[in-house]
RNA sequence: GCCGGGAUGGGGUAGUGGAUAUCCUUGGGGACUGUGGAUCCCCGGACCCGGGUUCAAUUCCCGGUCCCGGCCCCA
């Protein structure tokens, strides 16, 4: 007697199942972002899903290691699964000193963090990430925010999203010119700034420092979002500088290349700092145009990183890019579909006898790289037609006595209903034509 | 880790301190042994778990679990 224990097969908190529904729609979202990267001349890597816990101390503080999935192995070593790309991606680069620069990587992979689920945050998700290595121009970092564009835009999702950028390094020149000392605490407090109250946000900017008189231009300068073309305005009100001043040049050099990526797409906001203390320059993240939903992706540029893992100085400018978001957002915009309506064949057989003889059919039409059905249980035609119908089948093949007795093949277009007899030879004939599209109905 | 709201077949739901728990859908089978998505018929399938109150709990109370959302955080 079998006995079954209902509760042992209850799923684990915060990890989500993927019916074909969902993951057929999902494959475009990592089918996009590959192709994207590709073309832009990323080469993809593959990481270990687990980590020593030390790489993640070294960088981050107690809160992302507390969000670790952690666990001793056999010799007692503190092991976790990987939360995040970037520790690992930088491990691998600093542990090969051949590979010659830039080095432009990008990966998708599945990574886990031990955290309350809310909407858009599981503790299981895939991240696309893209990162280059070596040369640190604004043109490096242009191509990198250039390549979260295109993805986003080859997903259909051009005029839905925005991408908002700064420079951390000219934000710390403008906190400090703004008589703040500790500029790492005011990022934090910044990143804050469109979810905390008004009076709050003033407050914490003068205990900082900030006169009194200076907070509210501050906050007003913060509160704009300027097309990117127009970056010059902007910062002429905010900051001092000459011409020779390579910070600003670059910056406004980056604002120039951009739009060329994509046009309407890209905005200053002097509020994006991103909570992270390793980025030393430009910062930026996308957001819905509604801004119903969290960032899409989010990134910049970490100089310092690689140093600090390795002593091996090698600038870098990367993102990453959650699925959940992403997915929540393409559903939001009617996007999230995948009817690739491509030919597809259900071959019937009224006799099963001649099974053998549709198998191998199938075979051919399979290897055509034709997705073909077999009628794979006892029905009678009627129920295979109704079978065939709720496949999504194009194209009915007709197998039985009298086709194999005349060596021949019935064939139905199930959307017109037109029916024809062609002899089996005919047939492999036209799959062996077939080129990109599908195998031509001989219309009479 | 903290806060709020939930939980009835696979999905969506109705309802109740007591009797065979409602309806729709999905799924399986048939009407239909060589040709259509329809229709009709039949079948399967649920009160999250534990404790308490009660003669009696799916219903009321408490705890847990999970789900949804928020806080923290956002690499």
């Amino acid at each position: 007697m079998l006995h079954y224990i209902p509760v042992a097969l209850e799923r684990v908190r915060g990890f989500r199942d993927i019916y074909p529904e969902e993951s057929e729609p999902r494959k475009r979202i990592f089918e996009v972002s590959e192709k994207a990267a590709e073309v832009f001349g990323f080469r993809k890597i593959e990481m270990p899903s687990v980590e020593h816990m030390d790489l993640y101390r070294i960088k981050s503080g107690d809160e992302l290691v507390s969000q670790c999935f952690t666990f001793r192995d056999k010799g007692g070593r503190q092991i976790t699964l990987t939360p995040e790309a970037t520790p690992t991606v930088v491990r691998m680069l600093t542990s090969r000193k051949d590979i010659s620069r830039p080095v432009r990587w990008y990966s998708f992979q599945k990574y886990w963090r031990y955290e309350e689920p809310q909407a858009g945050r599981q503790r299981e998700f895939y991240q696309f990430n893209g990162d280059i290595f070596g040369p640190s121009s604004a043109e490096v970092d242009a191509e990198v925010i250039g390549l979260a564009a295109f993805i986003l835009n080859n997903l259909g999702l051009n005029g839905h999203y925005r991408i908002l950028i700064n420079d951390r390094s000219i934000m710390e020149r403008v906190l400090l010119e703004n008589g703040i000392k500790d500029v790492t605490k005011a990022f934090a407090i910044i990143d804050k700034f469109k979810k905390t109250d008004r009076d709050q946000f003033f407050l914490d900017l003068e205990e900082l420092g900030m006169p009194k008189d200076r907070v509210r231009d501050f906050c007003k300068m913060l509160e704009q979002v300027t097309p990117i073309e127009l970056s010059e305005g902007v910062i002429k009100n905010v900051i001092h500088y000459d011409d020779n001043d390579s910070q600003i040049q670059r910056f406004l050099r980056l604002s120039k290349i951009l739009p060329s990526y994509s046009p309407e797409t890209f905005f200053l906001d002097l509020s994006t700092v991103r909570g992270l203390a390793y980025y030393t320059g430009v910062v930026f993240e996308a957001f819905d145009v509604d801004g119903k939903f969290r960032s899409i992706l989010g990134g910049g540029r970490y100089d310092n990183l690689a140093q600090l893992y390795s002593g091996q100085n090698i600038p870098a400018v990367g993102f990453g890019m959650g699925d959940a978001i992403l997915e929540m957002l393409l559903k939001h915009t009617g996007l999230f579909g995948y009817d690739k309506k491509e030919q597809k064949f259900y071959v019937a057989t009224p006799d099963k006898t001649y099974y053998p003889s549709a198998v191998m059919l199938a075979t051919k039409i399979r290897s055509s790289a034709i997705p073909a059905h077999l009628n794979i249980n006892e029905r009678n035609m009627g129920m295979q037609l109704k079978e065939a119908n709720k496949e999504g089948a194009t194209d009915l093949i007709v197998l039985g006595k009298q086709e194999f007795e005349s060596n021949s093949l019935t064939w139905k277009k199930l959307d017109s209903g037109k029916q024809i007899s062609i002899t089996y030879d005919a047939f492999l004939d036209l799959l062996a034509k077939r080129g990109i599209g599908e195998v031509a109905f001989p219309d009479s």
